[in-house]
DNA sequence: TGATGATAGTTTAGATATAAAATATTTACA
DNA sequence: TGTAAATATTTTATATCTAAACTATCATCA
């Protein structure tokens, strides 16, 4: 049916890719770690929880975008809360429901460090341009909208 | 000294890289191991492997490649040997140094899985027309060089 | 030589991740 | 209503990963 052979191999821009988040990531977490003593785990943890419009999130969000199991994600909420960064409370409306909202030293903790890893990532990546950028991040939204509509596809088995 | 203010975030960009990324390896990850009972890191391990010019690689040179610590490569490469897939041999020129080989049918099954891997690659980003992926290789080959070189700058105290 | 330092790999302790099974609660609907 | 299916989270077992300490071997050079 569909007579378009593969005739250009996409491997090497997903390995290069794998590649470049591999040496950033790398660089980012060992950064954290020596400099405020927390994972890259709960770093994007906290994140994802500070940017969240109404300060809270539920489990279940938290691992959906973060993209990892939700396993993961009560052990992360347990080691954070423990380090006094989060807080669980049950939802009164769903009693399934675990809602996570920063503490006060979550909040403050991660506000300086978000100030440094978006500092590093600048300069991580300061020897491209603005136009350089500009085109990569065009270029990624494009693969990423091109990369869901495949998976979407797939869950939708509407035509047979 | 330095008047060039950074008036280009660079941070929406890297969340981008590794939300891509994410979302990519989480599918592959998925099929590779539905398909062939491997993990990703073990299939990375044996590509390394696979693409090594003389077809062995010491423990040292796996962990370089790979980017992940020499403690991770011990385990990898004793759960690889326990399924039959390498063989580790110690170098008669230096003792200290564990040459790692593909069995047969480590390669055997390296070659089935890599024929799947690029396959599902491809899929995956069978959206993207040759123009747009060869922008984003492009683009992605300059980050890595901008991103080296400020790490080696880093560690090369010669200016003070 | 033989001490000193560098290098390669392993071990250890613990964090982070997964998949699958289990638990608790809610929803849907016969 | 009440029971079955769906949903949210936790638990369990195990793999993957790190950093740091440790062991063994090699290289240097007084």
């Amino acid at each position: 049916m569909d007579e378009t052979p593969a005739r250009h191999s996409h491997l090497r821009l997903w390995l290069r890719l794998f590649a470049n988040v591999a040496l950033v990531e790398r660089e980012l977490r060992e950064r954290l770690r020596k400099q405020h003593g927390v994972s890259l785990a709960k770093f994007d943890y906290l994140a994802q929880l500070y940017r969240a419009p109404q300060g809270t999130l539920t489990m279940g969000q938290l691992g959906q975008q973060l993209m990892v199991s939700g396993g993961n994600i009560t052990g992360l909420t347990d080691r954070l809360a423990a380090d006094g960064l989060v807080r669980r409370k049950v939802d009164p409306d769903d009693r399934r429901v675990q809602q996570v909202v920063l503490t006060g030293d979550g909040t403050a903790l991660f506000e300086v460090m978000a100030r440094d890893h978006e500092g590093w990532v600048n300069q991580l990546l300061s020897g491209l341009d603005a136009g350089e950028a500009d085109d990569l991040l065009l270029g990624l939204k494009r693969m990423k909208q091109a990369v869901q509509a495949v998976l979407a596809e797939e869950n939708a088995p509407s035509e047979a």
